[in-house]
DNA sequence: CCAGTTATTGACTGATCGGTTCCAAATTCG
DNA sequence: CGAATTTGGAACCGATCAGTCAATAACTGG
């Protein structure tokens, strides 16, 4: 999976693969049957991982606001400290945008962040910690679209004054 | 060009080049130099045509935030019409983002559509089109930051409703 | 019209691509 | 213990990769 986040499909060798995974060419195809298909694995993987720990973390979140600003600071650490891979969801989504199962997967997994930013947002709205006349879903598909912005902006610009001061802007949009 | 912004640098070949520039492989290298070359002279090619428009938009704008809307709405429209390619900009952030030459490019046409925006910002601020309270400079990274994010989501999930709301949201921001 | 220069060509190179095959070693089961 | 089956691996496949080059074509000034 690493290698896919780090450097793309097209750029990952089956040699580098069967290199970074310990095993032989024929077990590869065995265990996985193509590059495409094992690709697909690894995206999948990474969606059950780390969207699923925002998720989560979305879903357990006593104060939204400062949970919401911890997540993002927290991936522009993660930028900063190595830009190269960036996110594999936006490298997917970039990379292959052609081809329609990745797009799909991609999709899916947006969606499931973007409910649960509509969903923790509904209860701070209930609780008055952010403004009330702002429709939460409307909210949560900005921050979603912002979120994936971010994480290009940390590959292209991995500058800390930047993209900690675009969060701070990001989150002012909530009242 | 559009190869390479269609299919990204990996996924296009030589061959497609050739056929696509309608020359011969000899003369494509004797013109060009060599694959990587003929990328960044794509890319480069790209920031003057396209960047460079949005940043004259805002530049010459009367009313800023009319102008930066439509900017950010006929984006949506280019990526609802044809999801495949997106913006060449982000493409090359997220999958050269190991290659410096390409980084340092993508940077600093990032760094130019800031400024033009920051200038823009200024602009209205003055004329109290926006909120006085607010750093144009800020509010113009945070805005580079979710033009990104617009792009990756125009590929990933190209719902107008989706989008377009994001972009009313966004410029939310700004008051 | 021609000698000299530049541009263009497409066949060719070695390397590497994703994927297969077939054999040997290990494991399972009667 | 031994036949049958699964697993693991290196050699190999045609295709395609990025890049080169000697030969030819086109143009130049005289």
């Amino acid at each position: 999976m690493k290698l896919f986040w780090r450097q793309g499909f097209e750029a990952t060798s089956t040699e580098d693969l069967v290199e970074g995974l310990g095993i032989t060419r024929g077990s590869l195809y065995k265990a996985f049957g193509s590059k495409e298909q094992l690709y697909a694995m690894a995206l999948r993987r990474y969606c059950q991982h780390h969207a699923a720990a925002l998720i989560e973390m979305l879903d357990r979140a006593e104060q939204v606001r400062p949970a919401i600003r911890a997540a993002l600071l927290e991936l522009v650490e993660t930028d900063l400290a190595d830009p190269v891979p960036g996110c594999l969801l936006v490298n997917a989504a970039t990379e292959r945008s052609a081809h329609p199962d990745t797009v799909q997967q991609v999709s899916r997994t947006m969606g499931q962040i973007e409910s649960a930013l509509a969903g923790a947002l509904e209860r701070a709205r209930v609780r008055g910690d952010i403004a009330a006349d702002k429709e939460p879903r409307e909210l949560a598909q900005f921050l979603t679209t912002f979120l994936q912005g971010l994480r290009v902006m940390g590959k292209a610009r991995a500058d800390r004054a930047f993209l900690e001061n675009s969060v701070e802007v990001a989150l002012g949009a909530l009242d």
